[in-house]
DNA sequence: CTTGACTCTGGACCTTGATCAAAGGTCTAG
DNA sequence: CTAGACCTTTGATCAAGGTCCAGAGTCAAG
């Protein structure tokens, strides 16, 4: 592990992290990312840390979770002078949004589920229950 | 056949189906939904027929189709017998894909959980798994 | 030094899925 | 007839999450 930030621009972590260049920098206007130091130029340098603080907004975002509940998450970790407590409580209570999503999609995945096992998948369309239960199955066409 | 379609106007569609009386020529607009007849005024008048489409259309946006995937699944119903195989196939697609979600955020989920029981829940930022994690420090979240 | 690739800022624009507004025409009950 | 609800169209706006562009400065290689 070597953690040793070499300086990199904005271009090299966006290949390395395989997002858009404006990207990055909307994430920092939105403030996902912290401001990066400058080069005297004006130019942005990031380290190893932003690579990394990157790629946990893509798995996140991945995941459906918004930029908005990216940002709070984030936040955690800006809590350190806080306490470990906030943390752990923040951290909870997301845990219990992702089961209640987790829940949400299995009821959809399940409804969905059993249509498509009692659709022969040929014949009639009067026949198909996924396009009778998507059409309300009210009799007669 | 006597689905003798009462003729409705679209407020009376919408407050039957529940959505948004914009919503429903949204939908016309965008080729979800047929053009329908007009009354010499130039209402639009709309039969049960319409009901169960827009029933449909919202039926299968609950089940995570995107518009431009109903639209599909709406040409493929309309296209009798080939319709039912296609249908089929494009609700396995749905499930495969929303089994995929759900095994990710499965994997996050427990990935949490064990932060979280990892966690003092007091001490130092330091010792915190959480931090760690959210912070890149090492980890992975 | 020159060239070409890269970056800067700021603001305009895009897509999805609607939702609302303005200005006016229609319909129905009393 | 008239009020008030309902409908018409066109076009703007919203939220999210970017994406693109112009014009100007910077950097690395040759």
């Amino acid at each position: 592990m070597n953690t040793s930030s070499t300086p990199m621009t904005i271009g090299a972590v966006a290949r390395r992290v395989g997002v858009a260049i404006d990207t990055i920098r909307y994430y920092e206007r939105e403030g996902l990312l912290p401001e990066p130091l400058r080069r005297a130029s004006g130019y942005r340098s990031y380290d190893e840390g932003a690579v990394r603080q990157l790629r946990f907004i893509r798995r996140a975002k991945d995941l459906g979770f918004t930029l908005e509940e990216i940002r709070d998450l984030l936040a955690l970790s800006a809590d350190r002078q806080r306490g470990v407590k906030a943390v752990k409580k923040r951290a909870e209570a997301r845990l219990a949004a992702i089961d209640e999503r987790i829940a949400e999609l299995s009821r959809v995945r399940d409804g969905l589920e059993q249509l498509i096992e009692a659709c022969p998948g040929h014949g009639s369309p009067d026949q198909c229950p996924i396009l009778k239960a998507l059409t309300g199955q009210e009799g007669d066409a």
